[in-house]
RNA sequence: GCGCCAGUAGCUCAGUUGGAUAGAGCGGGAGCCUUCUAAGCUCCAGGUCGGGGGUUCGAUUCCCUCCUGGCGCGCCA
């Protein structure tokens, strides 16, 4: 049991003794200032109410009830208007640090999701042009809530779903005729440098072949015989079609393989069409009631569902809404045994969440009201020598995930879109992420890390062989070592707090200020060359420290190089 | 007009689900390298927490209202 825990389990005592309700619960916080000790309460305050008495008469009684040494508690005062604070032993809080030796990798992981299963899509981009900023964002988000989940003990499936169909992919498969016959493209097309990559891809691809429309033909006939055959050949469009979104999804693969993400099921839409998925998922719909026939459409009633108007399934022209194939792809999660689903997107889809959910409710299959969740992050600004950045070269109007990767590495491109909560709008600055000083906070934290390596490593020391055994805790007394431990055991709490907000921000920030202790620390006090007893401390919190940071880290996906 | 999100130091943002004197980085000012990485450390200045009400022992946090910005509001995806 924790210090904190045991403080509480003797609190919850005390006030019984003192005539509390039975459903006594109290709360146990870190002071901001560490001049007001290790732990406090706010009970007394609580408590004020039912007992009718005074906070800090209270809090005297409490402290008199106090078992403290069993809590390991050196001193327990009462503080401002009715807090009671508490200094735990040196050696006892020093102590703590051999559970965090003892679990190594595992420590902050908890079984709190008990294996259950969990969907997470993100990145979810349309395969018409390279991952741009916005889908940045999202995969480190995305990877880095899966990391999170999974340190809390839930099953989770990375997903990538696909819009592989709709005038989108027409557009593009236009876009790449045009330039192949080298056409005026107008304004709606897609008017980046890839596309004329893909254009000289797939004339590359069709002057191998032997066979078909091009056998035999010279390059510059090829283009000609395309625009010929054009209008009439619809195999040679659909030939076409299908290259450009393999090109598409092939540079996406690598666009996510360069950012360390990867997908275990890549679904594509067009599969809920094939599979009839989506058929069946309207006569459900029907089926169940909530829908209507009006205007030569058919419409489903959300507003049965929380929703503001109704919503169109089928168009006049026979083909469905967006949120149709949407509605169906969430019933194939929920039928693939996901209890949860997270959906990690841009905000301006914000409007499809009432829609999607009530689709799900209108079918009354016992899906639960919150599903699918949402996690909607703001827009991102690119800032580059103090001005806004709106284009790339490869992609013309918009900056592409690749673009900042080649520019600022991956680690510091993870790290900037992390560090932020994912409902304020991002500014990445790529002067700063690109900078290897101390301004940089990616930097810095690794740069924590390497430290604490170098001191194995220069003191020729085996890591491995460094254990709590014997070792004087009350040495670790400093106030340096104080606040670094306290920070450092928190480290479980604040996985589980991240990852049921489905926040890594906070684990970002965590690691800044830990960084920033074991800078402080490392700077102050030595380990090496010191007195044996002092050493071996040190090199236990040293060791500790690593272990904590390469942990959070890990759930942001950011490597832990152990010399910079 | 309606909905969602945001408004905290000159700038970029945290604020542990309602706690004590509101924090950090950058920028500004002053210092620190014979010792495990100066890719670093220490100190100083800087605030009507957008405005106004309310809820209570206590509000940056919860409720109401107004102001400002972003994003949505299609038989587009």
């Amino acid at each position: 049991m924790s210090a904190d825990e045991r403080i509480r389990a003797e609190l919850i005592r005390a006030a019984l003794a003192i005539g509390a309700p039975d459903d006594v619960a109290p709360v146990m916080e870190r002071p901001r200032d560490p001049a007001h000790g290790d732990w406090a309460t706010n009970l007394a305050m609580t408590l004020a109410r039912p007992l009718k008495q005074k906070p800090a008469e209270i809090a005297k009684s409490l402290i008199a009830a106090l078992n403290l040494a069993d809590a390991g508690v050196a001193e327990a005062t009462v503080a401002g208007p009715g807090f009671i604070n508490f200094r735990i032993a040196a050696g006892s809080l020093a102590s703590s640090l051999a559970g965090i030796l003892e679990a190594g990798d595992r420590f902050g992981r908890t079984d709190a999701g008990q294996g259950r299963t969990v969907n997470v899509e993100f990145v979810s981009a349309n395969p018409t042009g390279p991952l741009h900023v916005g889908h940045g964002r999202q995969a480190a988000l995305g990877d880095s809530i899966s990391a999170l989940l999974e340190h809390t003990g839930w099953k989770v499936t990375r997903e990538f779903y696909y819009n592989d169909g709709g005038v989108q992919i027409q557009r593009l498969t236009d876009s790449v005729f045009l330039r192949l016959v080298g056409r005026e493209l107008p304004e709606d097309a897609y008017h980046g440098e890839y596309i004329k990559e893909i254009a000289a891809a797939y004339l590359e691809e069709k002057g191998r072949e032997t066979a078909g429309p091009f056998a035999g033909a010279p390059a510059q006939a090829m283009a000609a015989r395309l625009a010929e055959r054009w209008d009439t050949d619809e195999k040679l469009r659909d030939d076409l079609r299908r290259f450009s979104v393999a090109y598409l999804r092939h540079e996406q693969d690598l666009d996510l393989k360069a950012f360390g993400v990867s997908h275990d099921v890549f679904f594509l839409e067009s599969s809920l069409y094939t599979d009839g998925k989506v058929e069946s998922t309207v006569e459900a719909l029907k089926k169940a009631g909530h829908t209507f026939e009006l205007d030569d459409a058919l419409w489903l009633r959300t507003t049965d569902f929380d929703d503001d108007k109704d919503r169109v399934m089928r168009k006049r022209d026979g083909t469905y809404t967006y949120f149709v194939p949407d509605v169906s792809y969430h019933v194939d999660k929920w039928n693939r045994g996901f209890m949860r689903a997270i959906n990690v997107q841009g905000s301006d889809h914000h409007s499809t969440v009432t829609r999607v959910r009530a689709g799900l409710q209108a079918l009354e299959i016992g899906i639960p009201k919150g599903y699918p969740e949402y996690v909607l992050h703001q827009m991102v600004t690119v800032m580059k020598g103090g001005e806004e950045v709106k284009i790339s070269k490869r992609a013309g109007s918009y900056v592409t995930v690749r673009d900042l990767i080649d520019e600022v590495g991956r680690d510091a491109v993870r790290y900037f879109f992390l560090m932020r909560k994912g409902d304020s709008q991002l500014v990445f600055d790529v002067d700063l992420a690109r900078s290897q000083s101390e301004e940089n906070p990616v930097y810095y934290i690794q740069m924590a890390h390497a430290r604490l390596c170098g001191i194995f490593r220069v003191g020729e020391i085996d890591a491995a062989g460094v254990t709590a055994d014997g070792v004087h805790w009350e040495c670790l007394a400093e106030p340096e070592e104080r606040e670094l431990i306290k920070a450092l055991l928190d480290w479980p709490k604040l996985v589980q707090g991240a990852a049921e907000a489905l926040e890594p921000h906070r684990v970002a920030n965590y690691l800044l200020e830990t960084a920033r202790m074991v800078h402080t620390w490392y700077h102050k006090h030595h380990v090496l060359n010191e007195p044996e007893h002092i050493m071996r401390a040190r090199l236990v919190l040293a060791k500790a420290a690593r272990i904590v940071l390469v942990n959070g880290l890990e759930t942001l996906g950011i490597s832990a190089p152990e010399r910079m």
